[in-house]
Parts: structure tokens; sequence; C-alpha cells
DNA sequence: TATCTTCATAACGATATGTTATATTGACTG
DNA sequence: CAGTCAATATAACATATCGTTATGAAGATA
């Protein structure tokens, strides 16, 4: 015995409201349409649904178990009319979001709380990757954004740049470092520490390279290397080595006072963090409202740097 | 946004199955009509719910999520179905009895039990009465079936009796009552024991009555009165009390070793235990299946009673 | 590249859903 | 116990859409 699911629906909005009429009107109808649908369960279901003769309706306990049924698919339409409609606004659905190891651990991961904050319902998965991986990985729609630095010769055809921080990288080391106290460190100064090496693969790399080729230096005594941010912040904190890093990874740890900047100018890398997006595949809301709240979030990192500079200049 | 429940239990079938023709079929349905569902389920939706061009058919979050509701009410519209199917054979629904409080305690609530083994969906309402109230209650759709002795000049037009029983009462007592040891008690004895009286207003009351009237007495020791069966038999139990009982009920009690019945026949009463019901009102199946089970419960007792009463006799 | 399976589209008849208008029926009141 | 009112059932009709078969398009598989 098939069931139009709406049928009962309908049977229950008869059943909670205790009358034809205002059924009919809970759900929006005319009352003889809600009228013909029970004469035409009571005749396919072939039992009484209600019992005759009584005006305040009253169910048969057929009629009643049918009703909770009935509720039950009443509480999954709705539900899913309301998952729709906050999908659609970006309240719901999933962001898979890819990026540079550095800049997710310092920065990211926090957003990703914060939005949720506003936007419980959407579900983040992270990964990690560099361009090159990130590029194809949005291609190929494993993930829906890539936040990551790209040099200003990298070509991402279908993609859509939006720049979010300029590239600038620092020299990192613990606020206890004997550098500190100095000056105006001289890059041979630099060389006569241990250094730790950023993650294999990535920009930073390169860029400690191009680094000491503008000390003339050929080699560096690269005592730690491989991991994460957090490895590399407490490495930092336990020995007198230095690193490279972006600036805004660094700043991002200005509270917990364990590691600063050197006050050495070093080369602007050719680069700039972003966040890249499919321009051809349609995204889902709430990814377009992430990015927004990315976006956001740097705007509103790059007025705080200024300022902290500022402040730093002024305590001069 | 108001979606079609039908859409989104044939979107639940699609995910399950992995493939639009497999979903199709399962639902039994042609795959174009699903297919076309789908393709409007996503214009109204307004997002994808599915990844294009890939063929091992993978639904996106959303289309993920609302499949989940649509789970929920193939559950729901299964489970109905289910419901109407035990219902209409007697599987499932309520069935409201009255009845006499000896025979209901006795007998009924035993049998409600094992009707239940086999009808473990059934739920039974019980309630007491007699005669007058009970074809009261019948008439007013109060009760479905009424178990409970009926004179044989009692009317009831629009119900339909079926006997089931035929009227017997004895005289009970304790098994170690003192006038068992006499081979053949006269009814004289009778009366230098104490009595307990059935239930005001019960058939019984009235037997008792008579049966006094057989003996020539007017007076009689009533010491206890106003108790249900319970009641009566423990009292019995702890008092060479003695008291009129229907046959079957100290019958249904000869395991315990409580109660028994004299060895003195007084007469039968002009009366029946029947099963009464409503012959005009449409009943649920399962009424008229518990009513086959009462009566053929009652079948096996009367052969019960017989054998019982032969195996005695060889006893001698 | 060729073939096969699966999905999308088209066309069409049948169903039943929703509407308004109207008749019936039960409940309430004097 | 009428008479009145409110709620439900029925009738008639337009239309949306559901389900069908036939056919085209596209991805997977070899």
């Amino acid at each position: 015995m098939k069931i139009d699911e709406r049928h009962l629906i309908q049977l229950a909005a008869v059943v909670k409201t205790g009358g034809v009429t205002e059924g009919a009107a809970l759900l929006g109808l005319a009352q003889p349409a809600v009228s013909r649908t029970l004469s035409l369960l009571e005749k396919r279901v072939g039992e009484p649904l209600f019992v005759k003769g009584r005006r305040p309706l009253q169910p048969t306990p057929l009629g009643l178990s049918l009703a909770e049924h009935g509720f039950a698919m009443l509480a999954a339409s709705r539900k899913a009319s309301d998952l729709v409609e906050s999908f659609r606004v970006g309240k719901s659905g999933v962001v898979r979001i890819g990026g540079t190891p550095f800049f997710m651990d310092a920065l990211i991961a926090r957003l990703c709380a914060e939005f949720q904050a506003s936007h419980p319902d959407v579900r983040i998965d992270q990964s990690y990757g560099y361009f090159p991986d990130l590029r194809a990985a949005l291609k190929a729609d494993q993930i829906d954004l890539a936040i990551c630095p790209i040099d200003i010769l990298d070509e991402g055809s279908g993609l859509e740049f939006q720049q979010i921080l300029p590239g600038r990288n620092v020299v990192a080391c613990r606020v206890t470092h004997p550098l500190l106290l100095k000056r105006r460190p001289q890059p041979s100064h630099l060389l006569d520490y241990p250094w730790v090496a950023p993650p294999p693969g990535s920009p930073l790399l390169a860029d400690l390279r191009a680094l000491l080729l503008s000390f003339g230096a050929t080699e560096i005594k690269i005592r730690y290397s491989g991991g994460s941010l957090m490895s590399v912040i407490n490495y930092l904190k336990s020995a007198d080595a230095l690193t490279i890093m972006p600036h805004s990874v660094v700043f991002a740890q200005r509270k917990e006072k364990t590691i600063t900047a050197l006050p050495v100018t070093i080369p602007h890398p050719e680069r700039a963090l972003a966040i890249l997006k499919r321009v051809d595949a349609p995204r889902a809301p709430a990814v377009d409202q992430f990015a927004d709240f990315v976006r956001l979030g740097f705007q509103e990192l790059r007025h705080l740097i200024k300022r902290h500079e500022e402040s730093v200049i002024w305590g001069l």
C-alpha cells in the first residue's frame, strides 16, 4: 500500500489543527482540496481515519498514528527548505580551502573560527599545499579556495586572483636573541647563528636562498628543517636560531612574546598573498562569504600592522 | 522555498543508489522521470545538487544534505505504509474491551497477554462494567467489544451476540475448607459459614439471592463485600468463608491451589457469557482478530474443563 | 577510436491537484 | 424542536506535473 506523502502531510495538518479548514489554512491550501485528500486517503486505506459524525474532528487511532508519520515528513520538509535557504545565503555548506602551511596555521585557522561565530553551520575543510598543487586542486574541484603567495608571473588561467597582502619577509628569532641587543645587525652577524629552514617546496625556502646570495654567502648552517609553524616556533623559543618568515606570520605571534623580527631589512619577494578562486564553476554562497571574510580580515590586519609600526616609531 | 516532498525522496533514492537509473528502479519509476525531477530540483533550488561531468554520480554537499532529509521522508512513508498494512490485517491498532470484573480479571487479562504474543503492536484498553453500561458504551463507541454474561431475555438491538461459555456457577471456598471433607455437603451446612458477596450490581449477586431462596433461606451472613476478584480470593484464602462464582473463574485458579468449588450442585443461571459487538459500525481488523482469539480461547477452556472433570471422575 | 552504458531531452497522455461555487450536515440557541 | 450558523463534502473545471516511450548526447571503457 503506497501512500502519497503529500496526503500524509495534509492529514497531519488536519489532525494538528483539529479541523479541515484550519488544516488547509496551515498549509496555504483551500479547504476542499484537503477535504478531498482525506476522502481519498480513507478510501485508499480502507479504514476510517476520523470518527464520523463528530464535529470537533476526532481522528481514529489509525488516523492518529498515520498523522504522526505525517508530522515526521512535515518536519523533514521544513528542515529541507530551511537548509536550502541557509545554503543560499551562505549560512550553511562546506568551504574547502587549501593554502601554504605557515599562513594557514598562523592566520587562516583563526579566521575560520571567527567566521564560524556568525556562520555556525558552515563546515570548513582545510588542506595544505603550494601554488602548483593548489592550482591543480582548484581546477580539479577538490578545493573551493586557495590562499597562498603567488609570483607576479605565476599563471592562473581560469582562476581569479585577489591580492590580500603584499609580500614581505623578515628574519625571525626569539625575543631573547642576542642580535636584538645590537642597534643595527649586519648581514655577517646573521651568518654566525644556526638557521631553521622553511618547509621544503615553500616559496620561503627560495626566498632564503635569495637572501643568502644577496649577502654573498653560499653556505649556511641549517640546523633544523621540515617542521610545521608550531614546530619552528617552538624550536626558535629554545635556541638562538634564525629563520625567514612572512612578516604577517611573525606579526600574528606578537601577543605570545616568543618570537619577533630582527631589525634588518631584506628584499621584498616579487610575490603577494592572494585568494584564488575558479571563475567558471559555480561556488557555494558560503565560499564567497568566507572569501570576503578573509579579505576583510587581512585588510584589518594591514591596518593593524601599519598602526603597530607607527607606534613603534613613536616609541623610539 | 517550498520543496516537493516527492522530489526529495527521488533525490534520496538517486544518492543512495549512486545513479539515476538505479534510483528510478528503486522507486519503480522510469529513468527519465527521475532525471527530470533532478533537473527541476536543481533549477528550483538554484544550486547544483550533483557535481557535473562525473559519471559515478556524486552529490554536492547540499545535495547530500537534502538527500538526508529525503531519507527521513522515505522512512516515514514506508513506516506509514507498513502501519496501514499491519492495521488492515489486525496486527496493529487499538482494541477497547469492557467486561464484568471477575471474568476480565480471571480469564481475559491472561488472554490479552497471549494475544499480544502474536500481535505485539495491538494495544488493548480494558474497562469494567455490567451489561447495561457495556451496551451503552458499545453504542456510544466507547468500547469495541464487551465480554459479559447476558440474560436470554436481554435486549441488544444493533448488537451481535456470540456465546462463548454456558452460564454455570459454583460455591467457592479455600482448598482447606472443612466442608470439603464432607462427602455430600447439605445446603444447611452452607448457611453455617460466613459469605462473601459478589460485587454490587453483578449478575452473581442476583444469583446468590436466587440460591438462598432455593435453600429456603432469607438471610445470610455477609461478612465481606465490594472487593475485586483478587480481594475476594485473598479473603477466601484466609477464612472459611464461602462465595458464589462462575465456574470458569474458579477453574482458572486451579493451578494456584488456593480456592476450589464445593461439590454441591446449584442451579444454572439463565445466562451465558458472550462477546458483544456492534454490527453497524466498522470495526478495526484487530478487534475481530481479538474477538476470534477470545472465542478460541474459551473453546479451549471448555475442552479443558470437560477433560478435567472426566479425569476427576476417573480419579474417584 | 569505437562501443557501450548512462543521463538528458522531447512529446504526449493521464492523473490529480488546486481553484471557486454550491450543497449538506452537524452544532448551537432561543 | 425549529432556525441559524459554521464547517465539511461535493461538483465542475483549468492546469500543473507526473509518468510513459522514443531518441539524442555524453562520459567511460576497451
